[in-house]
DNA sequence: AAATATGGTTACACTCAATAATGATTATTA
DNA sequence: TAATAATCATTATTGAGTGTAACCATATTT
């Protein structure tokens, strides 16, 4: 047995390491990943929207007239689980579902003015909050990890 | 007709783009963790190890003896949550359940011989297609990158 | 015109993780 | 010491989040 807790070294909280998952980088990418994703979430929790509706609500914002299986691309997620997003954003009145003239099989989505108006109040917080949650790092190290994130998500160099 | 790239028309569905969510940490973080996950559940196939089977079992492999909610409290899940995961890793006589002697209510887990193997291949295959996912990164990058991540979960500087 | 493909929707299943309740054991305290 | 509280592992239940399959309406292709 390699723990030996005898009553002069009481239950050190620090006996038991994760030194050995810190050489993959999946495990530190998801890490990080939870606190910022927890920021985001307390952030976002005045605007009653979650992490999901919020990125959907912003891809809306900036993409007027889009396409659900499109932002379902953009999200990748299938088309079916958008459905409930955007059925949820509707019935809040951020977002309008007009049939596409020129493919009446498609929706065109398009921000309300309060969904504007509610996205830029959420996308602050959740800026406010974000910088926070990274304020151990300079502004040029949180570029550098954005450019370094984005190079990875461009997926392998073959 | 769909895709008309010849500035006919303002607002086609073929150039949304989501650059307004790129100014968020966590949005390129989660895209990232992405290609990672899945990079990590691609190597785990051969195994018939999920990532969080891999991780838990990893850590138990460095840390032998170690309490379940001990291990619960490193991978940030509930007591509740890790049970499952350990009745598989024991069913599969990769790890062993004991109980410790000193405090009968805890189990001291260890990894057999027939784990330490299993990890130690996995983890090789993990590592592996890690370094292909990340590619697009030096070693230098590599490890800037897991440093910078590390910083990001020590929390806010306060 | 008929067959095929695409877009949105619904229903279902599965994974992951949190909560609450329970039984066993240990620690505290009256 | 006896009674009470706290801790550990477990089970059952629940709720997100996401994928798959089937369906209907509309477009496209043959």
């Amino acid at each position: 047995m390699t723990q030996n807790k005898t009553a002069d070294e009481p239950e050190l909280p620090g006996d038991a390491s994760d030194l050995g998952m810190r050489g993959f980088l999946g495990y530190s990418l998801k890490r990080a990943y939870i606190v910022l994703h927890q920021a985001a979430t307390g952030a976002l929790d005045e605007s009653g929207l979650k992490v999901r509706s919020f990125t959907a609500l912003s891809l809306i914002v900036s993409n007027p007239g889009v396409a659900p299986s499109r932002l379902a691309d953009m999200l990748r997620i299938e088309r079916s689980n958008l459905v409930l997003i955007i059925d949820e954003l509707e019935t809040r009145e951020l977002i309008s579902r007009t049939r596409d003239p020129h493919d009446r099989r498609r929706f065109a989505l398009s921000a309300t003015l309060r969904g504007r108006r509610l996205q830029e109040k959420a996308a602050a917080a959740v800026k406010a909050d974000e910088a926070r949650a990274a304020s151990r790092l300079s502004a040029e190290e949180q570029a550098l990890l954005v450019s370094l994130l984005e190079r990875i998500e461009d997926g392998p160099a073959d």
